[in-house]
DNA sequence: GTGATAATTTGACCCATGTCAGCCCCACCT
DNA sequence: AGGTGGGGCTGACATGGGTCAAATTATCAC
């Protein structure tokens, strides 16, 4: 829970083109730089952050493997995201000055706290950053309208598909396989994400084994036939 | 299509506590007025603006009814939200320069036309502008996280409940009643924001009218039991 | 008004996914 | 090596909501 106090710099970080503007001057940079506060580490499980817990500043993920989920009164709870390296984290909590949210480290991990009225300081100064902020505040807002397509109007398979289809692009834009991956969450953490229970998720699993789509061992999957899994996101004859 | 040029001002708009930042000094409403260059008109039916096209403002709606819209290639839509006066749309355009939504004017509708770089502008001057932008966008995102809680986890009765509590609270904010209301969209757009079948929002509202807890002639609703509404969202029993 | 069109309701039937249960497998611990 | 427990797989069955079809009722253009 103790905050790690090593004073970092986002100019010579190698997810730099992920997280934060490019094409900026060397002096904006020098400003950008000044956002980061500090890291911190999070062990696999515990929480960045919970709902209803004071918003202070935004997290950008150095490295691990996140989920937030939210929850109602009853119970009932819904995974809304799996976040990696270079993405950024918290943005739910803004509106209301304390997170709606949590956050779960799926794996041991490290982020930078960005506090959010820096962001907004240097965001006056720097025009890079407050566009990119918004950016940032607005491909999640898209990423989501895909999700709610995806909840609303996808089969199981479109789901799984999608679901497989959208975590190894993003793996692979940071220079992993296109092919291979390890799922960092259990099925009923995917299964909450995609609307379905767990034992659909593995029964779905199967059959994309059975098609010869996918090998599948335990967490770590690799795909076999990555237009196979398009042209069933894209609800197509399956004439492979 | 032609927009109107209308010159308007936040300061005089009864919507301002809806939609704009409230507590500022004569001087930073007078620079806020300037982010408002003009109104459109639309008609029912036509489109403010269609996945694909330029993004170059927000808009805030002054009167009427919006839906917005996701499609994917093979022809699925999803209906991502519906918005009315006060509320902003066209965020989903500012990550790629484009809107990757439609959105459809309900009924006829007026709007104020926000260019976004000039909101940048200001924003920059006026921290409360600025702040307020952040939370827009921040409102939407959590907004968004409710939706996926339904798409996710409710089954029809809960999603169909939750949804008029939902139209009925904005439209009460609004200064409209809480117990009676007139849906502006087809049952079948209702179905594909709550990822339902028109078929089953029918049949959902034939029920709740046979459980006395609302009336429903065509577009008109009367909400007899809130109550009723709040305990089937809640999963709890129909102890009615 | 009047006809055409779109929206809504309802019934009958079906199927994808949920539910429940049992078992297996693997990681990790002693 | 053996034990333990969480995660995962699969089968049998149940069911909520989808599909298809038909009748009814608004709404709109002329």
């Amino acid at each position: 829970m103790t905050p790690q106090t090593i004073k970092v710099a986002c100019s010579n970080c190698n997810l730099r083109e992920l997280c934060m503007p490019v094409g900026l001057t060397d002096d904006q940079i020098q400003r950008i730089d000044n956002v980061v506060a500090i890291r911190r580490k999070i062990k696999r499980g515990s929480t960045l952050f919970r709902n209803g817990e004071q918003f202070t500043s935004l997290f950008a993920i150095r490295t691990g493997f996140f989920k937030t989920c939210v929850a109602t009164e009853d119970g009932r709870d819904q995974v809304t995201g799996f976040q990696m390296a270079g993405e950024i984290i918290g943005l739910d909590g803004i509106v209301n000055d304390h997170h709606t949210c949590d956050a779960v480290a799926l794996e041991d991990a490290e982020v930078c706290v960005m506090p959010f009225d820096r962001i907004e300081d240097i965001s006056r100064e720097v025009n890079a950053l407050q566009h990119h902020v918004h950016k940032i505040m607005s491909r999640e807002i898209v990423r989501e309208h895909g999700v709610m397509l995806l909840l609303g109007s996808m089969r199981a398979e479109e789901r799984l598909a999608a679901f497989l289809l959208n975590l190894v692009q993003r793996l692979h834009a940071r220079g992993f396989s296109q092919s291979e991956l390890v799922l960092r969450m259990t099925r009923e953490e995917i299964g909450s994400y995609l609307g379905l229970k767990l034992e659909t998720v593995s029964r779905t699993f199967s059959k994309f084994v059975d098609d010869g789509i996918v090998e599948v061992k335990q967490r770590h999957v690799r795909i076999l036939s990555p237009e196979a899994l398009k042209r069933i996101v894209n609800n197509q004859q399956a004439c492979h």
